[in-house]
DNA sequence: TTTATTTGACCTGT
DNA sequence: ACAGGTCAAATAAA
């Protein structure tokens, strides 16, 4: 309805996606580099946060990815974002189905068939999967065949709220119990909330999720740690206007 | 008391 | 029939 909120023009946008990416081949190579640390305890320490910085870029590309390609074809054609080490497909393979529930009498759209849009699809490695600086609140847990951990199942926290963000996780830990576990991730559609959780930052009464606009150019980086100057009220006051964020 | 998580039931697609 | 995904009542935690 509103008109869609400014964005940065498409070339300011492809030059930060160039950096971002360099930036992942960066952290890349100080992953190999650390891993040659010698003491156990430090050098997984820095393998970790070498990881959340490769993921932190990951986000953020996708985010800026996401927007591009809707600036293409609102309508969601099919999209096709490759992402580092994530793969990324128009209908991840599992292909999400809406469930729907015979309790609650509730009429729930069915899963697309003809011409309806496929979700999006998102899938990585991580070490750690609670750590994307969204608010995901799960919703079940399921033993899935011949996987030895049961598979767990996440919502965005404003999945419920005026936003009503469609985006969803599911979180497969590894079979190859290898330390630190390794954990499959696939996210589902993209967040339409814009919302991140800061974990160093006590979440404010009655509205636990933090809204905070990621396509503005002016917030530092999640990642820092305590990161200051995040002034979400202003977020408020501005009414957020649904910003398809993406990750 | 409110909010988040757990868990068994039930759904849909294959 | 089975597997995977979702709901919502029950429960736990804040």
């Amino acid at each position: 309805m509103s008109p869609s909120p400014s964005r940065p023009p498409s070339n300011q946008r492809d030059a930060a996606i160039q950096e971002l990416r360099r930036g992942t081949e960066l952290a890349a190579r100080l992953r190999q580099q650390v891993e040659l640390i010698p003491e156990l305890d430090r050098r997984e320490a820095a393998v970790a946060n070498v990881s959340e910085i490769a993921e932190a870029m990951e986000s953020s590309l996708f985010i800026l990815k996401s927007q591009s390609e809707h600036s293409f074809s609102e309508a969601g054609e099919s999209m096709a974002v490759q992402a580092g080490y994530g793969t990324y497909s128009s209908d991840g393979g599992s292909s999400a189905r809406n469930g729907a529930v015979a309790r609650a009498r509730k009429v729930r759209h069915r899963r697309g068939r003809l011409g309806e849009e496929a979700p999006i699809t998102k899938e990585i490695l991580t070490e750690a999967p609670e750590n994307d600086r969204f608010p995901w609140r799960k919703y079940g847990e399921k033993k899935i065949l011949n996987a030895e951990y049961t598979r767990l199942y996440y919502k965005c926290g404003n999945s419920d709220n005026h936003s009503k963000c469609p985006a969803k996780k599911y979180v497969q830990q590894q079979s190859n119990s290898s330390n630190p576990p390794l954990f499959n991730v696939t996210f589902i559609n993209e967040h339409t909330c814009c919302s991140t959780m800061f974990p160093d930052e006590p979440s404010s009464r009655s509205d636990s999720s933090q809204v905070i606009d990621f396509t503005n150019p002016s917030l530092p980086s999640p990642l820092m740690e305590g990161a200051p100057g995040l002034t979400q009220e202003e977020e408020d006051n501005t009414s957020v206007s649904m910003h398809s964020c993406g990750y």
